[in-house]
Parts: C-alpha cells; sequence; structure tokens
RNA sequence: UGGGGCGUAGCCAAGUGGUAAGGCAGCGGAUUUUGAUUCCGCCAUUCCCUGGUUCGAAUCCAGGCGCCCCAG
C-alpha cells in the first residue's frame, strides 16, 4: 500500500525534503506533508543578494524570503536549513541568461534554474540528507504510471499551470519529485497557508525575473557583459534602416514597445542579427511563426521519442509561452533535428525560448517533452498533414 | 526674389468661422513565476509669428518668417 507520495511505508518513516523559497507555495506544501505525519525537512537556497532589492515584490530566495521560510519551517514545527548556491546560480543561471540575450536569443531563466540547481544539485543535497522525496510547490502534477515510472502533468488549475518551465525535468528526477500542489487552485492553497496560521498567507505572487533587482533584466546583462549595449541598427524586411538602437540585449521577437519608431502602424521585432547587431522590424502580420527546430529535447512520453517518430510525425499540442493554452502541432525529425510545425501558428516565436509538448489541448494534459526552439520560420503554404517532417525541405 | 504649394503634438495627419479627430512613438498602470504580446489610462488651453475682421478664428484678411516645387 502506498502512502500519498506513491512511495512504501508510513508517513513518518518517510524523509521529505521540501524546497522552501519563501513564499506562500512552498511554505504550504511543507506544511502540508507535515500536517500529514511525514519527516518532512526544509531547505531554502540562498542564490543571489541583492540586498535592498529583495524587498521587492517577487523576489525570491534571497534576504527576506529566506527568512520568510525560516519562520514558516519554525511555525510548522520542522527543521529548516539554508544553503549557499550563489556561485552555482551565478553560473548556470545569470552568466547564461546574459550570454544567451547576447547571442540574439532570448532565455527562459526559470527552467535553467529547475535544471540547473533545483532538480540538480538540491536534488542530490536532498539525497544527502537521507531523503526519499523532493517535494516543490510547483503547481504542476506528476502521477505513477503502471510501469512503476512516473508521468508529468499540467496542473489542475490551468491559470496556474507552471509545467511550461518544468519541461526538461529528467525521468530520473521525477522519480524522485513530489509536485503536492498539482490539483489545488491558488485559493485553496492560500485558505490552508491561512488555516495554517502562516504568516506568507497573503504574500503577493512571485512574479518577473527573481534575480533581477531593478525590474530591468538588461541592467543584469550591461552589467556582466557591457559590450552587450553596443550600438546597432533598426531595420525592415527589405533592409531598410529605420533607426538604431542600444543593444540587441533590449529586444526579443515579437516585442513593439521601445522601438521608437514612429511609422504609421504598429511594427514588431521580427528577429535579431547578433553578428551585424540588427534588429529587424515589420508589421504583425511578419510574426506569425508556423515551423520550429529544436534542440535539446527532452522525453517524457512513454518509450523512446526516436520509437515514437520512427514512421510519422507525432500530433501534439505545444506551448510557445507559458500563458497560452496548447496549440495542435506536429512533431517530427528532419536532417536538422526535432521539428516543430503549428497548424495555426503563433506569435511572438523567439529562439532560445522553450517549446513544450502535450498530449491534449487542455485539462490535465501530459507534458510530453519539450524542447529549446533553435529557429523559427514562416512557412509558406499549408503543409500535407501527416507527412514525416524530414520529408520536406527545411528552410 | 517670376509662378505655384505648404507650415496643426516627437513623427504622420483630420479639421476651411463655433470652441483641436485618429494613427505611430513616448510615459504610467493592469495582466504574467521567462522575454513578449494584449488591455486600460495619460499625452497640443493650442494650430509658424505679429496684427486685423468677428459675439466667436487653426479656419477670413494683411504683413512677416520658414520650407518645397516649377520656371530663370
Amino acid at each position: 500500500m502506498l502512502n500519498s507520495l506513491d512511495t512504501e511505508g508510513r508517513p513518518q518513516d518517510v524523509r521529505v525534503v521540501v524546497a522552501m523559497s519563501g513564499g506562500v507555495d512552498s511554505s504550504v506544501t511543507a506544511a502540508l506533508l507535515k500536517a500529514e505525519g511525514y519527516d518532512v525537512v526544509g531547505v531554502t537556497l540562498q542564490l543571489y543578494d541583492h540586498g535592498a532589492a529583495t524587498h521587492r515584490k517577487g523576489a525570491c530566495c534571497a534576504g527576506q524570503d529566506i527568512h520568510d521560510a525560516r519562520r514558516v519551517a519554525g511555525a510548522i514545527g520542522i527543521p529548516h536549513y539554508v544553503l549557499d548556491y550563489e556561485s552555482r546560480f551565478k553560473e548556470a543561471v545569470i552568466d547564461r541568461f546574459a550570454e544567451s540575450y547576447v547571442s540574439g536569443e532570448t532565455p527562459v531563466p526559470c527552467v535553467d534554474c529547475n535544471q540547473a540547481i533545483k532538480f540538480r544539485d538540491l536534488l542530490d543535497t536532498a539525497r544527502e540528507l537521507g531523503a526519499d522525496v523532493l517535494a516543490t510547490g510547483h503547481y504542476v502534477a506528476s502521477r505513477r504510471l503502471d510501469s512503476g515510472g512516473r508521468a508529468l502533468f499540467r496542473a489542475r488549475d490551468a491559470e496556474r499551470d507552471q509545467s511550461y518551465f518544468l519541461f526538461a525535468t529528467t525521468r530520473e528526477q521525477l522519480d524522485f519529485l513530489r509536485f503536492p500542489l498539482g490539483d489545488m487552485s491558488k485559493p485553496e492553497v492560500r485558505e490552508i497557508a491561512r488555516a495554517h496560521g502562516l504568516a506568507v498567507a497573503d504574500q503577493h505572487d512571485s512574479q518577473d525575473i527573481c534575480f533581477v533587482p531593478t525590474g530591468r533584466y538588461t541592467d543584469v546583462i550591461e552589467r556582466l557583459m557591457p559590450s552587450a549595449a553596443d550600438p546597432g541598427e533598426i531595420v525592415d524586411l527589405a533592409g531598410r534602416v529605420l533607426g538604431r538602437h542600444h543593444g540587441i540585449i533590449h529586444f526579443t521577437v515579437g516585442q513593439r514597445r521601445g522601438l521608437g519608431i514612429a511609422a504609421g502602424e504598429p511594427l514588431y521585432v521580427v528577429r535579431l542579427d547578433a553578428a551585424t547587431r540588427r534588429v529587424v522590424v515589420g508589421p504583425r502580420e511578419a510574426l506569425r511563426t508556423t515551423r520550429m527546430w529544436l534542440r535539446e529535447v527532452n522525453w517524457l512520453g512513454d518509450g523512446e521519442i526516436e520509437a515514437a517518430l520512427a514512421h510519422e510525425r507525432l500530433e501534439v499540442h505545444v506551448k510557445v509561452r507559458s500563458t497560452r493554452p496548447p496549440q495542435p502541432a506536429w512533431l517530427g525529425h528532419g536532417p536538422e533535428g526535432y521539428v516543430v510545425d503549428l497548424v495555426a501558428g503563433e506569435e511572438g516565436v523567439a529562439p532560445g525560448q522553450a517549446c513544450v509538448f502535450y498530449d491534449a489541448p487542455e485539462g490535465q494534459a501530459r507534458v510530453l517533452g519539450g524542447g529549446f526552439i533553435r529557429n523559427a520560420a514562416a512557412q509558406a503554404g499549408p503543409h500535407p498533414i501527416g507527412v514525416p517532417a524530414g520529408a520536406e525541405a527545411a528552410e
């Protein structure tokens, strides 16, 4: 008989490390598991330190938040450790973030943080602490499969679903991870926080990039890499120079504001060319993207991805950003790697962002995996359904 | 210094006697555990200047100033 965490044994015999950020969600996660009788240990990572800036709303994992986590741990009666991960966080998340922008891409630091910090170093630390599982407050669900492994699913609360940021989670990590909030709504979580008398019950939700103290991510990049502010030209689709800019790091595909060019119609960033430092702009129609080439693809569906794509393209639903419902698409493998063709197209698809696969357009769809967008392009004309992606000419 | 045209917000632009549309850009906010998008709000007491006519002028008149085009 398995317990609520799908492990063997009575709760009191199961050690659970909870990653506590100091926010409502992870606090409730710890409180719930403790209330169930598990042997809960709270761990908070100090990821950076911006002094006074850590008081801003939306920050996590530094300064005040660490105190909040410690206070919650004390209130619910669990041991609590604070680990200094600043240098690892800087290398694995912040530096990569800056390098990505400088190379003309648009990074998703939250994915890096989960993969390089929380589900790697923290997970190892949890094992060293003798934990049977590592629990986090992410809004995502994981369920045990008959085969013995675990599968990842979208959160029940679609508005809160954080599966987009977790697509790179490996099967091995998944076996050790638990997400108790995956089937709860935010109001329910806050209610539980209040019921447990947690001081963080009404704390503001975190948002924006946690390690950006000023609210302007470009400040962080320019401090790390001064050359990032090198100016360049803003050109239209035909190559005509419309204006100048103060560094391509200020732009991302799909961006409208900040161009400073008064054309009759709104202009959007269509693509970035890091080599020439050119920002190419065009009308909104030019943003429509139907084909994406991926890299670092992680497969979480049944079996091996190669087997799934051996004979034909796979019908999937994909998200190219966290806040949109999965869109119908075809996943295939061509000569240049994995390719995704969007049936209806999406706008503002930027290299560096994640493309996450799901098995359904709505509900608690299973996360089949995903990859980082290497390149994206509009494709002329409709493509025949059912033809392996690799059979078509790429670009 | 002949002829014609024009001068309204940072840019484009409506308005031709009744009390300054709209778009773009910009700024602020909402939304958002990535970047964006989107949405909402703000943005000319004043129409190149100076006089005049009129109850009332961006609109009519006169004189300046500044641009542009054609012709020399």
